[in-house]
DNA sequence: CTGTTAGCGCGTTCAG
DNA sequence: CTGAACGCGCTAACAG
């Protein structure tokens, strides 16, 4: 490997000058300019980036927490926060943290060492209270999960309330009348509280089912993430003495797992049981009824909060405290 | 920001001790230990990683090079890579190719910038001679895609053609005889060349078909990567005047786009058309009907991979030159 | 067992 | 316009 010092040595001139070529000076003789430049092409020269960093401050690489890649939510929101993010040259650190709360605060010590620039919280598990010191060591930004007592902090979401609020009054309004409701719960999470994301749907249902007093037993409540989950819940909910005709869910994981096992009941879908998805994943449209489900925004979700996190780190002023965008109910054939 | 000149103040020792209470060094003093950690609390002091890698070298990342991590394929790669690299306290840096060769090359840079300690290549467009350069700053290893003239760079793949082979051979077996193939190719690519791996793909169709000599025309051949592309092959295939009746694809996406047109121009599968599919993701089971695919053992190929970088990382010997993991076919609804 | 010393590769004054 | 000199924070070799 060589060091601008071979480069100097090699194209006659000091080490400084060599920097200064680097870093694009003005007021560098054009004729050392070439020899530099040409010293390094046959040196296959490049800076060490840990020097560079040691010297500087910035390390042009973010770091983003999902609880897992492989859901197809997080995969899309990356995807979009990866695409920002090269187009300013920056790089994204994916940290995958389980749901696990010790490796979250292992995450966010990358803020502390100085490994990366700002951390975006895709998922999120730990409390304000012990996130909060490290916020003192760069930006931190909120997309999609986020916590009401973190002030200052840039959040980007989806109206999570209203969303549930539609959902729930699109179900009554189509006649249905025991409705069901599914909470979004990662079960590798290892706090037992509700995130205030899934607070705030749950408050979109009551809501809607208060607005339309409609009964809502406590019976009708499930939980949980997985199409496995949602092969588990048709079971509890089959197993119920007054049933539900319909049930609203956290994700379209749950929403097929419910439907595959409720065909293989032979239960109809959405006769016998209407069943409502959330995030819109692509393979919403693929399943047999096509889901009924809130849209998520992922793409500007991902850009929206990488630009929030980039005019951070550059100092600039912030572009929004909170950012609700739009979710839409996509209305199809399982409701 | 607090140093380990400020730790060592505090201590009232040489920064030297500290770096050793640091770093385990036996040898020390039990009262300055404890002095020593002491004053790190009290000052929440954290090493500054960039300072520690200018002086050493191990910057503990791997780089894993994905063409999108949206594709829930990689998505579960890079979940077992992931899994595996924080046993080991090692950290992934994600790069999305986009299929694009110059960001690739870009990402390659990480290593010769000594950003990372190795690269793990899950997509790859460029070619060996592109890539071979590169090697000599660090490991390099192949996960899934791969190149044949790259002699010494571990492989972690499966048996791409014998697993086509399987596949062919059972539509033939079960009596299918038009039997188109779709291969997998992915548009972002910059490349016209088929990979390997689509090559490898291609023989074991082809030897199948030359086997039970079955007529195999030119027109049935197609490519595609996406659920668009799979409505769009349908529509080609439609067209047709000897129209197939099985085709086997290079991913569940496409297999999933062209049963949905099916199914939406009357067709029946898998009686009208047959249909196998490549990977085995979550979805497949949830498609009706049940998707016959290719299982690829997306788990084992991350950790294997993983576990192969960590071992050259360290310098250990090589586990294996080349690792061909088994996919057995899974056959369910479609065919 | 411990402090002193000497860089790792780079950017940035500060005098020319 | 350019080079010399200094230090970023840390580790390792060397004397005690």
């Amino acid at each position: 490997m060589s060091t601008i010092k071979d480069v100097a040595l090699r194209a006659g001139v000091s080490r400084s000058t060599v920097s200064r070529v680097m870093n694009n000076h003005p007021y560098v003789d054009e004729e050392k300019r070439r020899a530099v430049k040409e010293a390094m092409m046959e040196l296959g020269y490049s800076p060490n980036s840990s020097a560079q960093r040691l010297r500087g401050t910035e390390t042009r690489t973010i770091a983003v927490l999902v609880s897992r890649i492989v859901n197809p939510f997080f995969g899309a929101i990356v995807d979009a926060m990866d695409e920002v993010a090269a187009e300013h040259s920056y790089r994204l650190i994916l940290c995958n943290t389980r749901g696990n709360a010790n490796q979250e605060l292992h995450f966010l010590q990358l803020l502390q060492t100085k490994q990366v620039d700002g951390v975006i919280f895709a998922s999120l598990v730990n409390d304000w209270e012990t996130i909060r010191p490290f916020s003192e060591y760069g930006p931190i930004v909120f997309c999609n999960e986020y916590l009401r007592e973190a002030e200052g902090v840039p959040v980007i979401t989806i109206n999570q309330k209203q969303a549930m609020y539609d959902a729930t009054m699109h179900l009554i309004t189509k006649g249905y009348e025991r409705i069901a409701y599914c909470n979004i719960y990662d079960p590798l999470k290892q706090q037992s509280t509700l995130s205030a994301l899934a607070e705030d749907r749950f408050l979109g249902y009551k809501k809607a089912m208060e607005e339309a007093k409609m009964s809502c037993d406590e019976s009708w409540r499930f939980a949980g993430h997985s199409v496995e989950d949602g092969k588990r819940i048709f079971k509890e909910l089959n197993n119920l003495a007054g049933k539900p005709d319909a049930i609203i869910t956290g994700s379209d994981e749950i929403a097929a797992g419910i439907i595959a096992e409720a065909k293989g009941n032979g239960w109809r879908v959405p006769d016998d049981l209407a069943v409502v998805g959330f995030d819109n994943q692509p393979t919403a449209v693929l399943l047999d009824p096509k889901l009924t489900t809130i849209h998520q925004p992922t793409l500007e979700m991902g850009r929206e909060a990488m630009a929030q996190m980039l005019a951070a780190v550059k100092k600039e002023p912030k572009l929004a405290q909170v950012l609700y965008l739009a979710a839409p109910l996509l209305i199809r054939q399982s409701t």
